[in-house]
Formats: structure tokens, C-alpha cells, sequence
DNA sequence: TGTAACATGCTAACATGTTAGATGTTGGGG
DNA sequence: CCCCAACATCTAACATGTTAGCATGTTACA
């Protein structure tokens, strides 16, 4: 439900996709993973080679990148990893907390056990990953987290439409340094958000929410003036 | 949508824009302007021969199409117009007024005077395309009045985003029968969200607005008993 | 020496040929 | 008469050849 990602990525079923599906999946991990950093010409000759495919499909995947927010085309010339504009990920972070305030309001509502629990496990692991200083680990619950919330809505497009909106703040998250503490921080704010379900308090919820959210922002501002070269 | 959508769509720089880029944007509107309807097969020959262009800019079109949820592609078989699902109806219904809800309470305390100006100059068209009998213009006025909203937040994917996720909603619009005292009261239900944001209050303008578009659904329900055919 | 015309080598955009999978049809056997 | 399999005919998906715009470096000229 939650990491689709790693599911679609996940090598199993691979070969049942589309080479543009495959092309594209496997581009955007990069990118997201700063494997391609931002400014970096892409070359679509290279990336054909790379995956044995040809350029239509390559084209294509490329296509869907763009509007990602991810790649940057210019005509005839060339084909760019999107550097960060800090409007941008202002917009990203802003559409992604309309949404899933948007979403635990309603589900602070109509929330079942079924889904508090799985709430619940998913705090374990987050509590373990912690614990093991597996800070990748960590990051991954923490996704999955917010992806229970949304899918637990019931509506199916929830999930991507705000994980689209915050691609571009998901890939600059990795410049951040882990500050010490911080795990701390947010797996209590997850435990926050969690208790103002079980209570089903709407407003309490959505409270938490924007909070959780909000703290994100302010540890991404600094970033432009620590690396200037990955800004527009 | 339809606004900032004729703005595009306009010929001036039409034949600047690239062929893909035409045939997207050709394709968008006879699809919500119901000229294809739901479920049509797609012919991409035809289409080809349609536009003067060959298969590539078409397919790449398409594929845009498939993001925005107009189309639906089966592998190796057919490409068809999407039909539409109440489930997908509702759940775009449901992003857009999470990010419009969240756009006017931000707006309610940063609009300035410029843009309550820009507003009533709207609300006086709306008045006047009414009084004509106008539904179309009433509803490029409409349309307008909220991408002022979303706009004046200084947001500028705001209303890409929301036209994006509503897209359907505003297909199955068309659908709808002008329904005698509707737009009347439409007009009063912006009138009363303008008075909320001169008012500078947040809370008022996201119940207004709230009410506002969930009207639209009720309507938008039982339209699955008139045209089955149309949806999936 | 500075500048503008030009040549070269890139690239995306586009056209078109080819492959393979899905579907609908038909004909033969039960 | 019905079922099913082989086949014909669609289609999207993919590969590759071609065109034209852009950037960069070089040369010729003021």
C-alpha cells in the first residue's frame, strides 16, 4: 500500500512493465537519490546504452520526468537535471499539506481499528529503525507512515498526487545532514498525530499535522546557501 | 481551466508551440468538450492524418492525456477516452477543495485590495453573463473566479494542480443540464466567499468555499443513472 | 585586438519502418 | 448447434533514420 515505490522498483515484476515504465522508474530513483545531480546534462545516448533500450521509449519516460519537476528539457539542446528553486518546493511543501490535512481531518472520522493498528506497528518499526541508528530504515517508515494516512481515506490517488507534489522537497531532503535529535523529534510528532486519531479529534489532527509538516521547511531553507550550485 | 486553458489554447503562438504540444492540448479540449466521448476508441492513424503530424508528437500527446486521466490506454489493443468513475470523480473533487480550502485561508489574511478589486470586477461579469443568459461566459467567469483565488496566493502551480485532479469533474460537467436558478445561486455562493475574504476571515472563506463545491457532486451523482454508458 | 560571420558538433524533435501482443473471426470437429 | 483452435487483422510498443535548432569554437575582417 504504502511504498509503492520500492514495490514497483523492486526488481520482481520488473520485466512485466514497459521499457518506458522501467526507464522511467529507474531515472526518477536516480535523480531522487542525487545519483544525477541537479544541473547535470543528461545524454539520452548514454541512457539508451545504459538500459539497452532505444530513444522512444527513453523519450517518453523522459517526458513523464518533466512533469515530475524532475528533468528540464530545452529545445534542441539539451536535457538537464531540475535544480531546486526554493518557490517550488514552498508550493510542493504548501500543496502536499492542503492534501493530507485534508485527509486526516476526514479520517480522524471515519479511522478503524484495522488501520489504528497498523498505524501502531508501523510506530514500532519507526521505534526500532531509530534505535538501530538505521537512519534509511527510518526514512522509509516515515513515508510509509504518511502513506497509511492517505490510503487509509480510501481514495486511491491521495498518495500519489501529494507524493507528485513533494518529489522535488523528497529530493532535496537527502542534502539535509541528519541533525542529531531530530529522529527523536519527528517519530514523537508521528506518536502525536497517532493519538489525535485514536481520540478522533479532527482538529486536534490536523493540528499535528501542519506542525509535522511545517518543521521540514525550516531545515530546508538554509540549504541554498550551503550549496547555491543545486538552486536555479 | 478553461481560462487560463483559452489563453493556451489561443492561435497566436500556436505554431510555436511543438507539434506534441498541439496535439496535446487539440486533443484536451475535444475530449472535454465531449466531441470524443467516453469510451471512444482513439484511432492514432486518424488522428495523424487530423493533425498533419506523425505517430511520435501523437503518442507522446497521448501519453500526457493518460496522466491527466482523459485517456486510457490498452497495451498492444486500443487507445480509448476514459470513462468516467464516481470513485475518481469524488476523489478529485476531494483535491481540489483540499488545496482551494487551504489556498483561501491562507488568502484570507494576505489578499490585498488589488485582488478584491480583480475579484468584484469578476463577480460584476459573472452578474451580467447571468443577466444574458450567458451559461457559457457565466461559466469562463466561474472558471476565472477561481483562478483568481488560487492565484493570488502567489502559488503559481496551485491552479494546474487543482485543474489537474478536477479535470474529470469538469468533464462530467458538461453533462449537467443548466438547471433553471442554479446559476443564481452559484453567484450568491461567490458572493458570500468574496465577503468572507473582505472580511479577512479564514474560517468564514473556507466554509463558504466548502459548501460551494461540494454542491457541484450532488448534482454531478445522479448522473450515472442518466448516462451509464459513460461510466466505467 | 575586438568582433562578427561562419563551420562544426552537439541535441531534441520528428518521421517512418518493424515487432509483437491482443482481439475478432472463421472453419472444422465434437 | 456449440465449442475451440488456427488465423487474419488490428493495435501499441519499439527501433532507427532524418531534420533542424542551438552552442561553441574558429577564422576572417575591421
Amino acid at each position: 500500500m504504502s511504498f509503492k515505490f520500492d514495490e514497483n522498483l523492486g526488481q520482481s515484476d520488473f520485466s512485466a512493465a514497459s521499457l518506458k515504465q522501467k526507464a522511467y522508474l529507474a531515472l526518477q530513483k536516480s535523480i531522487l537519490d542525487l545519483e544525477f545531480i541537479p544541473g547535470q546534462l543528461l545524454r539520452k545516448n548514454d541512457l539508451c546504452k545504459r538500459f539497452g533500450i532505444s530513444r522512444t521509449p527513453l523519450s517518453e519516460a523522459i517526458a513523464l520526468l518533466v512533469q515530475d519537476g524532475l528533468v528540464e528539457v530545452v529545445p534542441q539542446a539539451g536535457t538537464y537535471v531540475a535544480r531546486f528553486s526554493m518557490e517550488d518546493l514552498r508550493e510542493g511543501a504548501f500543496i502536499r499539506e492542503a492534501i493530507e490535512v485534508a485527509a486526516i481531518t476526514l479520517l480522524a472520522e471515519i479511522i478503524t481499528e484495522a488501520q489504528l493498528i497498523e498505524l501502531r506497528r508501523n510506530l514500532r518499526l519507526q521505534r526500532a529503525f531509530i534505535d538501530d541508528d538505521d537512519i534509511q530504515g527510518f526514512y522509509a517508515m516515515d513515508a510509509q507512515f504518511h502513506a497509511i494516512l492517505l490510503n487509509s481515506t480510501g481514495y486511491k490517488r491521495l498518495n500519489r498526487v501529494a507524493d507528485n507534489a513533494w518529489m522535488n522537497v523528497n529530493r532535496v531532503r537527502r542534502l539535509l545532514l541528519p541533525i542529531k535529535g531530530r529522529l527523536e523529534a519527528t517519530f514523537r510528532e508521528h506518536k502525536k498525530i497517532y493519538n489525535a486519531l485514536e481520540q478522533k479529534n479532527p482538529a486536534k489532527a490536523g493540528k499535528m499535522l501542519k506542525e509535522h509538516l511545517g518543521q521540514l521547511m525550516t531545515f530546508v531553507v538554509p540549504l541554498e546557501q550551503e550549496h547555491p550550485e543545486y538552486f536555479a
